[in-house]
DNA sequence: CCCCTCACG
DNA sequence: ACGTACGTGAGGGGC
C-alpha cells in the first residue's frame, strides 16, 4: 500500500495535454531538453523482449537512474503546471486517488464462464463453415471471406454487383458493413456475408479470446484501464477490452452472459446512470424544456419527439421516438444533417428540418453550442464541469471540415468528459465506502456510465443503497442524477 | 505496421 | 466538389 503523496508524472501530463503522447522520453526531452535511454534498448522488443528483472544491476542502472532523475524533475515543472491551469484539485483529488481504485479493480478481476464459451465457440464455429460453403456457392468459386481485398475482387471485378462500386480512401473496394448492407438487393450472397462477418467476430474476438485471457492463478479475467489515453477524459480498457462485450446481439448477448459471479455466493450487480450525457448538456445549457423534461421524469425521448413534431407526448408513435432518440444523441456529438441523415435514413433536407424544428423547440441548447464553440475559439480549450480540460487548436482553421471537427469536440468534450469527472468521482467514493466497512463485494468494472460490482448475497442491500446513492449525488446538476440497479448470476441479467 | 472492419458507450 | 455526428480497442489481412 503506498502511503505517500502520488504524483504519476503520466497523468499529469494527461491532464494538461490530453491528446499528446506521454511517454517519459519524450516528456523529458521537452521539458529538460535531456535525451534518457530508451527502455527498448535495454529490454529489446517483440519476440527478443527480455524483462527486466532478469537483466543485470549493471546493464539497468544507467537507465534506472536517468528514469528516475527525469520523474523527479518533471514533477516540479508539472506541478506547476497544474497549478496555472487550475488542475491541481482534479490531479490530487480525482485522477491519483482513482488510479488506486483502478489497480485494486483489475487485481480482482472478472469470473467467466469458461465451459459455456467453449460450448459456444463450437456452435458457431459449425456455423461458420456452413456459411463458407453457401457463401463459396453463391460465387463461383472459394476464397478467403474475411480478406477485404479479396472479398471486393469477387463482389465487384467478378460478380459486377454494381456498376460503380465504392473505394476506400486507399482505392480498395469498399466491404463495409455500411456499404454492403446497401447491396442487399442485388445478390443473396450480401445477406449471408454479413451474417458470417458477424459471427466470425464473434468467434474471434470474444468467444474463442476470453478463455484464454483467463489467469490461472485467480480463475478470472484481469484487464487493464487506460487514464491517459481518451481525450475527453474517459477511461479505456485493454488486454483485453472489457468495456465493448457485445450486448446488441442475441449472439452477442450470449457472450455477455458468460460474465458471472466468482462463487454461488455472490452475484453481479450492474448500475448505470440513466441518460448522463443528455442531463449534462440539459444543466449545461439550462434549457427548460429540457431541464423541465427531467425534472418531471418523462422519457426524454418521448419529450423530444413531442416537441419536435409538436403533438401531445401521449401521441408519440414509434418512429417518431425513435427519430427523436437520434436527434438527442446526435446533439451530444454535435449534430449535422448529413450525419443524423445516415443514421435514421432520411434525406439530408429531411434531417435538417428536424434539426431545425429541434432548435426552436430548444433554443438554449442552440445558444449553449453557439457559446461553447466562441469560448473554444477564445482560449483554444473548453472544460468539463469540474474544469478538465480539451485543447481544440483547429478551432480556427480555414480548412471547413477540419474546423468543423474542433467545433464538434467543442460540444462534446465537456459532455463526454464531465460524465466521465462524475463517474470517477463515484467510484472514489465507492471504494472508500466499501473499504471503511471491510466488506466482501468488490467493484470489478467500469463502462463508462456504468459499474459492476461482484457482490456478496449478504451484502446487497447495503451494497445497492451505498452505489446509488454516491453515484446520484457525485455532483448537483439542474436535473436529477438517476442510476439503475440490476443483479443476476450474470452479467446480461444484471442489466 | 497500416488498413479495414466492427465491438462497446 | 468534397466530406461531414463523439469517444475508444482488437482481429485479420496484406505489405
Amino acid at each position: 500500500e503506498l502511503l505517500g503523496d502520488l504524483f504519476d508524472i503520466e497523468n499529469a501530463h494527461y491532464l494538461l495535454h490530453p491528446d499528446k503522447r506521454h511517454a517519459l522520453g519524450l516528456l523529458a526531452n521537452e521539458y529538460l531538453g535531456l535525451e534518457i535511454i530508451d527502455k527498448q534498448s535495454i529490454i529489446g522488443r517483440g519476440n527478443s523482449k527480455q524483462k527486466m528483472s532478469t537483466l543485470s544491476n549493471k546493464k539497468i542502472e544507467k537507465y534506472a537512474t536517468q528514469e528516475s532523475d527525469a520523474i523527479f524533475k518533471l514533477h516540479i515543472f508539472l506541478k506547476q503546471e497544474l497549478e496555472d491551469a487550475d488542475l491541481i484539485s482534479l490531479f490530487k483529488d480525482l485522477e491519483m486517488p482513482l488510479s488506486i481504485v483502478l489497480a485494486k479493480m483489475e487485481l480482482e478481476g472478472v469470473m467467466v464462464d469458461k465451459d459455456m464459451l467453449l460450448l459456444y465457440s463450437a456452435e458457431l464455429s459449425d456455423f461458420l463453415n456452413k456459411k463458407t460453403n453457401t457463401i463459396y456457392k453463391l460465387a463461383g468459386e472459394s476464397f478467403n471471406i474475411s480478406s477485404p481485398k479479396q472479398m471486393g475482387e469477387i463482389l465487384f471485378d467478378k460478380m459486377k454487383l454494381i456498376k460503380k462500386p465504392k473505394k476506400t480512401k486507399s482505392g480498395q473496394y469498399s466491404t463495409s458493413e455500411e456499404t454492403l448492407t446497401k447491396l442487399k438487393h442485388t445478390h443473396s450472397i450480401i445477406e449471408e456475408i454479413l451474417e458470417f462477418r458477424g459471427i466470425k467476430k464473434l468467434l474471434s474476438t470474444y468467444v474463442d479470446a476470453l478463455p484464454n485471457l483467463i489467469n490461472v492463478n485467480t480463475n478470472r479475467i484481469h484487464t487493464t484501464f487506460n487514464q491517459s489515453v481518451a481525450s475527453t477524459g474517459r477511461l479505456s480498457s485493454t488486454n483485453p477490452n472489457l468495456q465493448n462485450i457485445p450486448i446488441r446481439t442475441s449472439r452477442g448477448m450470449k457472450v455477455r452472459k458468460s460474465f458471472i459471479s466468482r462463487n454461488e455466493n455472490y452475484k453481479l450487480l450492474a448500475a448505470d446512470y440513466s441518460q448522463i450525457e443528455l442531463r449534462i448538456m440539459a444543466s449545461l445549457s439550462q434549457d427548460e424544456g429540457m431541464v423541465n423534461a427531467f425534472n418531471e421524469g418523462v422519457d426524454i425521448h418521448s419529450a423530444t419527439a413531442a416537441k419536435i413534431y409538436k403533438v401531445a407526448i401521449s401521441d408519440v408513435d414509434k418512429s417518431m421516438r425513435f427519430s427523436a432518440k437520434s436527434v438527442n444523441f446526435g446533439i451530444i456529438y454535435g449534430i449535422s444533417p448529413f450525419g443524423l441523415s445516415q443514421n435514421i435514413g432520411v434525406s439530408r433536407k429531411e434531417a435538417k428540418d428536424i434539426i431545425d424544428q429541434y432548435f426552436q423547440q430548444f433554443p438554449s441548447v442552440r445558444l449553449y453550442m453557439d457559446k461553447v464553440i466562441n469560448i473554444a475559439k477564445e482560449q483554444k480549450y473548453v472544460e468539463t464541469l469540474m474544469g478538465r480540460r480539451r485543447y481544440l487548436n483547429d478551432i480556427n482553421s480555414r480548412n471547413a471540415v477540419i474546423r468543423g471537427l474542433a467545433e464538434r469536440n467543442a460540444i462534446n468534450a465537456p459532455i463526454q468528459g464531465s460524465a466521465a469527472d462524475i463517474i470517477k468521482k463515484a467510484m472514489i467514493s465507492i471504494q472508500r465506502e466499501i473499504e471503511k466497512r471491510s466488506m466482501k463485494s468488490k467493484m470489478i468494472l467500469q463502462v463508462h456510465d456504468e459499474l459492476v460490482f461482484d457482490m456478496h448475497i449478504s451484502e446487497v442491500e447495503v451494497l445497492k443503497h451505498i452505489v446509488k446513492k454516491e453515484m446520484e449525488t457525485a455532483i448537483k446538476l439542474r436535473v436529477p442524477l438517476i442510476v439503475a440497479l440490476g443483479e443476476g448470476d450474470n452479467w446480461l441479467q444484471a442489466h
